[in-house]
DNA sequence: CCGGTGCGTGAAGATCCCGTAAAAGTGGCT
DNA sequence: AGCCACTTTTACGGGATCTTCACGCACCGG
């Protein structure tokens, strides 16, 4: 069955929404914050999420953003907000839809056929990344070494996600500097060598012999571990 | 570039939009009845298509199908109707998006990415190269002899990817010159023979009897090896 | 037969980049 | 205000890479 999870934190639109959607057949999980929206769309694998942007704990333009680092399932966003700048950077984060407040039953549940009509070819990422005794846990922001939890900054975070979810691929300087740091950071390689040198020496990892994090001279770095250590 | 077609009757539509579409890099077409829609979609090969609902020969819905009947291609409707049962009949007959008019520009170019980001993964072209025992990875810019990685420096492999995208052909000094280090180096061609030393060296290769790297006397350079070997 | 030209090869010097540490700046919290 | 965590900036050795130089050799035409 068709599985839909719904992030809102008014309880009377998570029972609107739940009982319409069940009385169509699909499957409905729901959510009240955005920690356990992004935590919900990692373990319930849902089909399609109606994402609510007015949530107490994280902008909704972050929570779009964390779902994105894992999963490419189709986001609907539901808000008050009718301001084109609000759209914008929602459908930019990487929501596929945005329903204005207030919406008609059966317009949402049209939308919503669209989305799952393209979004056929359903693929989900593990939520949860293992390289050797290292765990990184996309949907909580969880970093473990050893069982251990890791504290991470948000931008050693921001830097270790942009390496484990491209394994095996050079990251160009420039390119790790915009996924990071943003537009306009093209030029600050020196950013690149503290924090990669913070991410190693938290992770255990030397530069003379890396596992993990491998620098190509002029060009940029590599994480080097994963599915595939290819054996001596 | 990304090639858009717009389908509306009303000629400012068509020029307003040529004009945003047009100043942000898109490739624009344009039709002005139902009928000219479908043909120019079939034509055109479009990337996305902007449906106005008020033709004055078909009727929008029809124009949907009729599309769909051949072709994936995202649909984005414009329309004067807020009406629900009007958003309805269009998302279900195949539409991926309905905005009503009049609309913000800054939000449509929005949904427009959002459309043609989902579109994207159509083309995955094979992007590692095999030449028996090695194996060039340009996705990942990743290089392996024999299964084991092996490592370039920046120019080395800049070298080395202008020859193995263009196997069998003859590429001259001053093309690979410019093509690597850009321009004002057409006159470095002793950079060349270090670089392509350097790169026979690392791939195991020898200048007297050449299995990958040919040398052309007086005039440059050919990557002989791969799915064509040309005959003698 | 002989000098010129271009290529292959090795290696030295210069330059750029990286790793590393630590200071200075910033913003939040009590 | 003052502390604390984090980010940004500065500084500096060491190493990788690029650039340049030198030399031997093959080929070619005179």
């Amino acid at each position: 069955m068709t599985r839909i999870l719904v992030v809102d934190d008014e309880p009377q639109i998570r029972r609107a929404l739940r009982t319409s959607l069940a009385s169509h057949g699909y499957d409905v999980q729901t959510a009240g914050t955005g920690e356990e929206g992004v935590v919900g769309a990692a373990e319930g694998g849902p089909d399609l999420i109606f994402l609510d942007l007015g949530l107490p704990d994280l902008d909704g333009t972050e929570v779009i953003r964390r779902v994105r680092s894992f999963s490419d399932v189709p986001i609907i966003v539901l808000s008050v907000r009718d301001r084109q700048a609000d759209k914008v950077a929602a459908l930019d984060a990487g929501a596929d839809d945005y329903v204005t407040k207030p919406f008609g039953m059966e317009e949402l549940l049209a939308r919503l056929r669209a989305q799952l009509r393209r979004a056929q070819p359903e693929e989900a990422g593990p939520a949860v990344l293992r390289f050797d005794e290292l765990e990184v846990d996309l949907a909580r922001r969880l970093v473990t070494l050893e069982g251990e939890p890791l504290h991470l900054t948000k931008t050693e975070y921001a830097l270790l996600e942009a390496l484990v979810t491209n394994p095996g691929k050079l990251l160009t300087h420039q390119w790790l500097l915009q996924k990071v740091w943003g537009r306009g950071y093209a030029e600050e390689s020196q950013y690149l060598r503290v924090y990669v040198r913070a991410l190693r020496r938290k992770l255990g990892d030397a530069a003379s012999a890396p596992r993990l994090i491998l620098t190509e001279p002029g060009v940029g770095y590599r994480w080097i571990a994963g599915p595939e250590p290819g054996p001596s």
